[in-house]
DNA sequence: TAAGAATTAGAAAGGTCGTTCTATATATTC
DNA sequence: GAATATATAGAACGACCTTTCTAATTCTTA
């Protein structure tokens, strides 16, 4: 059982939320070309910059199409970060192994690999948490969720690793990984990582 | 002089344009208003969220006053932003002691500051440059110009604290701040900045 | 107090937005 | 092959957007 795996049985309600009754097998293409298309251009212009007509037009797909799918703009924004989100795990989760030396080193690579191929600009999570908040929406909790899991993977990990600190240094790596996509639209995901790799390395070696 | 009037004289074009020819004593009370309430719901609520007629209601001016003072929105998000450049520099600047022993320390914890009481939910200059990259507009050269500012201003400072790796420290700390920023909007300024002085102290300590 | 500048409320123009509707066409399934 | 589900293009809706216009009013200042 993966690292990732043993959070989601701590967090059953929400795993079945995220997950849903969703049988993975039937999907629809276009319902998947919509989500790839959808995901690429609120990425890449926000959420609020990007209209429906763009979308439904580069997915190539009519505008009853998408209603089909999705029930609203902000239906799809959900399921967007939801499937943004169960890659962003795999991919965690493939590229940590447990049981290496500093597993808090390859977690911090990972998450530079992600950015280079999949952030060079910036959070969607966070993202969608800032144009989102205060307004009872189910967005934001779904981007805190995800959030508040980073901590949480941290906090295993140096658990497994028999921290003491096992708070502290979860919230030091997740701000580390933070600090990575915001210096990534600056300076670029190759630099970035390499930065936050070298501190990485500087606070395992010298935090108790 | 302070580091931060060094650089300034570093980069006199740029100070030019974001000073402009403008006098700061004739300023009009009412663009001041609509700055001051501008800045307030870009930062709540995003650009492209909010919208000129909200703008003009909360500061209780109409529509002709903004656009006699505003030649379009995208100008009044311009000046908004070189407003709060113009505030972030000018709080960093009173806080970090460049004689003390480790001014690193104080800038990170003025930034600390700076977060609790202005930033408690992400960065107005990293979403400026998220929502308006590659729409060829001028609210992203103000954006980027004020984050290469800040590795800057870290590049200086490590040169007068005589570090032979300036470059290096400079990115990593820039990476330190963008990262506090972006944990404030997760678990709060006050445990963000807890974390990032940790973090900055054994930085300090252990960089060549 | 007279003249010029700034501000006012509100309407109007011209777009785009998200969403719904209709009517036709294409797939899928029994 | 009939029946059912899915997709199509495109018009229509009302709401909201930025920007412009008008004409009356208030403020500033010489």
């Amino acid at each position: 059982m993966t690292l990732v795996q043993e959070i989601d049985t701590l967090n059953v309600e929400r795993l079945f939320y995220l997950k849903g009754e969703v049988d993975h097998m039937s999907r629809s293409t276009k319902k998947d070309i919509l989500l790839q298309v959808a995901e690429r251009l609120f990425y890449e212009h926000g959420f609020r910059g990007v209209g429906l007509k763009q979308i439904i037009s580069e997915a190539n797909v009519a505008t009853m199409t998408l209603y089909n799918h999705f029930s609203s703009k902000d239906n799809l924004v959900e399921e967007v970060l939801i499937q943004r989100e169960e890659r962003y795990w795999s991919y965690l989760d493939s590229h940590v192994e447990m049981d290496s030396d500093s597993p808090f080193i390859l977690a911090v690579e990972a998450h530079g690999r992600w950015l280079k191929e999949q952030s060079y600009k910036g959070d969607m999570f966070l993202r969608a948490i800032e144009d989102y908040a205060g307004t009872d929406n189910e967005i934001e909790n779904i981007a805190r969720g995800h959030k508040s899991k980073l901590l949480q993977y941290f906090q295993l990990l140096a658990q497994r690793k028999g921290k003491d600190n096992e708070r502290d240094l979860a919230n030091q790596f997740t701000l580390l990984l933070e600090g990575t996509t915001s210096m990534t639209t600056l300076i670029g995901a190759e630099k970035a990582t390499e930065y936050s790799i070298a501190m990485a390395r500087t606070l395992v070696q010298h935090t108790s």
